[in-house]
DNA sequence: GTGAAAGCGCTAACAT
DNA sequence: ATGTTAGCGCTTTCAC
């Protein structure tokens, strides 16, 4: 690979001047950058981004920090950050933290030693008062990790209340909720807007919300652990689509027919809901645009060295599919 | 952040020395080890890996190409690479490359530029010419690009003359094919492996092979002019699984029951197979293990230099689920 | 067993 | 308008 002086020596001028011509900054007289731009065409230079990096203490590199890729419902996300890094010529880097702490810590280390510019993290466990000494900006996605620390999320109670008015409005009279994990902010969320379009209903029961972990299996056994005890339900809110899938599964697994005798709806509108029989009525997140922003917001506070605070929340969208129908009054 | 000076200051050694005891290579005596890890204990110091890196000409990332991390085939490929990339104490960089060259020649520049170690692709496009020119390892996945790149795949052709097989034997009588895209070598794999089995047979004709795009919607049309042109078929083999779930879907959407009028089988091995209703019988590749040996096999040949070729081939597994049946025979 | 010094490739004062 | 030089933080010869 060439470098700098190679290039310094074909162009017959120092290096700073090449270094002038590069980054388009102090005077160069036009014809000397000709015949730079000549050289570094004949050479086919390209400045070493380590060397730079090392200069700057910035490595145009941002990391997303999510729980597991697997679940279905980050690779939009992922995909997201990752197109806007790519269009302002940042790098990349995906972690898998599994939601332990220890491992969002090393991770970190790790990337600082690297000079990482920043990161979007969707975490649950990391303990605010770690972040605050992170040193690098942090943007926290979908879930809001500590009250000083900018976030893009949605409207995660409105939209739960909506969900479940959308149940009632279609004539379900029993309506149950599988939560998501207790510690996640979102899940606590969803299931306050769950609370508050239900809590002054005289048939509400505090047994009629069943504990997930945002996993396919585990809401399949929540559901069937709801239905067996509450044989009634005839509306069901989902903390999120992929335990809704669980949930749809477990209904019919257990010859209840959905939407005939059950209506389900859940939370979040990742492809999977469309792939399903029925398929799944869902409160959708714009997640492209989510990450996109939360990605743009990065960018920004790296490069303008803008460190306030900034929220940002996203309006979720009912989205009808064929898990839930109209009940005829009866 | 403090720096191997501030160290060798504080344990009045010199920067060498500090070096010698981070690095464990040449002779330092215990006392001063001792004093040397003091230091850096009490600053709290980390190595710069940029500096390291700029010395070395190596920066420990690799990086996966996919063509897009929402096909769900690749965040489990992803999460393996990731895992292994981790234990190696390496940092993992993605990118989409929309099965765009442009695109992934602009990654390789870039990242060369950071001094990556290496990459490990999925990729139907790159030219071969191209990757030669590398200069850093690579190590092809899914897809064989260049007879000389080493490569980590599956036993395509013989699993889906296996799929085929099955199909045959559970009574089908006309099966077709939902093909993969023509330009992806595995896709012409398990086209070849579907002819392997059938063009003996007397009821075969090559329409019964249509194209897809290894996409959801494509597959879902192309199995509606399938089904629609040839409504004898009671066999589909699909060339992956998220093409199987739209071929479902269209058989589903024309009325037509799966698995009791038609038994669909497709490749992969996808989780999504396990939450469509029916759930979809599949030839599953081991994926994770295909990623992890993928990456694994690129980190050996960055640090031990050795360039040889290593090819390997990982073999398909049937799994049975709800979308074939057994025909009793009439 | 340890230190001095050069150099990885680049940028930005400072000087001219 | 251009060159000289110091230095980003580290590793590694080469001396002693």
């Amino acid at each position: 690979m060439a470098t700098i002086k190679d290039v310094a020596r074909l162009a017959e001028v120092s290096t700073a001047t090449v270094s002038r011509v590069l980054n388009r900054n102090g005077y160069v007289h036009p014809e000397t950058k000709v015949r730079v731009a000549k050289a570094i065409e004949q050479l086919n230079y390209r400045p070493n981004d380590v060397a730079r990096s090392l200069f700057k203490g910035r490595s145009k590199m941002i990391a997303l920090f999510v729980p597991d890729i697997m679940n279905p419902f980050f690779p939009e996300l992922a995909r997201a950050v990752e197109d806007m890094t790519r269009q302002h010529d940042y790098t990349f880097v995906l972690c898998n933290t599994d939601d332990d702490p220890d491992k969002e810590i090393a991770y970190v280390e790790a990337l600082k030693q690297k000079s990482l510019d920043g990161i979007v993290i969707v975490s649950s466990t990391m303990s605010g008062d770690y972040i605050k000494n992170f040193e690098i900006p942090v943007i926290a996605l979908d879930r809001i990790l500590h009250p000083s620390l900018s976030s893009v999320t949605v409207n995660n109670r409105a939209g739960s209340r909506q969900a479940v008015d959308y149940l009632k409005e279609i004539g379900c009279e029993r309506i149950a909720h599988i939560a998501g994990p207790e510690h996640a902010s979102n899940a606590k969320q969803r299931l306050d807007g769950y609370l508050d379009a239900v809590k002054e209903e005289d048939w509400f029961k505090y047994s009629y919300v069943e504990y997930g972990e945002y996993h396919f299996e585990e809401a399949k056994e929540a559901t069937k652990r709801l239905l067996e005890k509450h044989p009634e339900i005839d509306g069901l809110f989902v903390a999120n689509d992929l335990m809704g899938v669980g949930a749809l599964k477990a209904a019919q697994a257990m010859g209840i027919d959905v939407p005939g005798q059950l209506s389900i709806i859940a939370f979040d509108g990742i492809t999977l809901g469309e792939t399903t029989s029925p398929t799944l009525t869902t409160m959708a997140q714009p997640i492209y645009k989510i990450g996109a922003r939360a990605a743009d917001m990065l960018i920004r506070q790296i490069e303008q060295q803008e460190r306030t605070k900034q929220t940002e929340e996203f309006t979720v969208e009912l989205i009808e599919r064929e898990s839930t129908k109209r009940r005829d009054g009866s």
